[in-house]
DNA sequence: TCCGTTCACTAGACCGGTTTATCATTGCCG
DNA sequence: CGGCAATGATAAACCGGTCTAGTGAACGGA
């Protein structure tokens, strides 16, 4: 037979359409008793909403949209997203919320996906990654009024809501306890250079170097893979003066840069100390395992969730949310300089 | 202003709304110098179809959906998923299709997933994983009549298209490469015995054992956790007549399985080889590096999706796509037995 | 007793498209 | 020139819900 319809509860139970959507739905203006008997009903023809019905109407789409703008093949490299997506949908799971999610190959087309998707009614809000410095998804998020919340600030967010960490601290922290351990050469391997999070490291970093007078610190550019990781270990090991100690981005580049190191015979951490700026099993199980600035990403991606159904139940509120400080776990990859 | 609709086209052409959704759809019944205009119209007020809408006539809803029935925390642990991911959306992708993605406790509520998404016309077509031994799901989707592709195959799933790689085969090569070393204590940590696929890969051991007369091959079940896989390993090891050959379902595994030997100060490959089921930056990042199955994970995703598509486009035919086999990649972990 | 409120419920418009039935023109053919 | 088919366009029904205005009855207070 044809799809239940709420039509089809109503004349069965012998009401109209309106008494049998006020019911469904748990609002007033119904009896318990006709509330019950329609519930009955419903249940009796296994009757389910037809969300595309709903949505005409304005209702919720019970999804939020995530749009990631990186190649996809780096995707199932990263941990990363990986534990942030479980994180964020573990949480929407607990609402019934789906995540609609699209990879596209730039920022251009990621907006275009936000404007369809919005006025498609696809979507009850929306999670942006990967903050840029001047980035135009703020403005678009903001002109197409929805929900949105962006996972990595703070920066230039405007009016939208934000989970953030204190990179900044936890940059101070990592090259502070290099500095206690008597490294002051130190550089740092970073991701893409238009990435706001990737600039406060930066930065962090050349203030440290400043106040404490490290003088070759410097950050090296990279697009977060493998391969340019193992570059640029390759690049400052193969120079003159070479750091005692390098700070990754990323935890795979700094599994990456062990690998050059120990090719080239640079033993860890005897000669070389290395920091990850990212946890995972990766850091734990390499050997010598890797000291990182650990957060659990996983809980994380929790939190954005939660900023997010906030966001949507009182969307004129913007709420910015900063997360726990990642903490330095020291493992086996670093130690004091020899001198 | 509010969204435009396919009436205020109507309006500024001076055609009815019907002429309109002809024109917008490429149908005949509308003539050129018409559709021109009712398509410069509609652009020039940025039109956009609300999906909603369409959808209420029965139309497309543009996404697939994927539900995954595993611990949230494991799947971003585990590489072969967000690969998997990534294959799929990017191919996705090129047609504009969403994933629909949520993440569940058990295969119950996988199915009530599954029934809601199809009865609220929000998907298209639904991607199987994990596929299990009496697979509940199988019927469930075919009673729903929802175009469905099993990821990973072949084994009971009716009238289901399937994409899958010849587990028995890969297993089979991996184990004669290690008796062709000398191997015949091998031992397989394998993932749930639920799975058909770890029953395939099972039997294919004990298959091969028995042809080549190897004593005490076995297989020990875990739940795919590095936790587990550390703890089949120090059991293997601890134990009388320990094997000389570990072959590990998943990378994570096998990192974790490594750890443990050099632990327990069990050389590897000199007293033990280790051959992975799974290939990634995982096994190639660590020392020594790991021998393993290796197959395009990513590409294994894009062919999924294409067969999706493919069934998407042509519902009544069933499509049992076989992908490359895993090809041995030999690495470090293995080497000759020393008698 | 009468009026105002509240409550339970109904009828019907509405959301934004698609589709069908219908109609007016035009062109072609015998 | 009459008849028929093809073409281009329209009006209105329809999809399955939500929501608002309105109705009738019961109830309570002055």
């Amino acid at each position: 037979m044809q799809r239940p319809t709420i039509a089809d509860i109503a004349l069965r139970a012998g009401v109209s359409k309106g008494a049998v959507s006020f019911a469904l739905n748990g609002r007033p203006g119904v009896s318990e008793a006709t509330r019950a008997r329609i519930l009955r009903v419903a249940e009796e023809i296994n009757w389910r909403p037809h969300s595309a019905a709903r949505a005409l109407g304005g209702a919720r789409a019970d999804a939020v949209g995530l749009v990631i703008a990186r190649p996809a093949r780096t995707l199932g490299v990263e941990p990363f997203f990986a534990r942030l997506l479980s994180g964020l949908q573990a949480e929407f799971s607990s609402q019934s919320i789906a995540l609609h999610l699209m990879i596209v190959e730039d920022t251009q087309a990621e907006i275009e996906i936000y404007r369809s998707w919005v006025s498609e009614r696809r979507v009850d809000g929306l999670v942006l990654i990967d903050l840029k410095v001047r980035d135009p998804r703020i403005a678009v998020v903001e002109q197409l009024e929805i929900p949105a919340v962006v996972v990595g600030g703070p920066g230039r967010h405007g009016r939208v809501s934000s989970v953030w960490a204190d990179d900044r601290a936890a940059m101070l922290s990592a090259v502070e306890y290099l500095a206690v351990l008597g490294h002051t050469r130190i550089a740092h391997v970073s991701g893409l250079p238009e990435f706001q999070h990737t600039q406060r490291r930066s930065r962090a970093l050349r203030d440290a170097a400043t106040r404490l007078t490290l003088p070759r610190a410097r950050s090296l550019h990279t697009d977060f893979s493998d391969a340019q990781g193992a570059a640029a270990t390759r690049k400052l090991l193969a120079g003159a003066g070479r750091p005692t100690a390098i700070i990754y981005d990323s935890d795979l580049m700094a599994v990456a840069g062990l690998g050059v190191a120990l090719e080239m015979g640079v033993a860890v951490p005897h000669e070389l100390s290395i920091v990850s700026f990212d946890d995972s099993v990766l850091a734990q199980l390499t050997h010598p395992s890797l000291t990182a600035l650990s957060r659990d990403t996983y809980r994380f991606g929790v939190q954005a969730a939660q900023t997010m159904m906030a966001v949507l139940a009182n969307p004129t509120k913007t709420k910015n949310h900063k997360t726990e400080t990642p903490r330095l776990i020291t493992r086996e990859s670093t130690s004091p300089t020899r001198n």
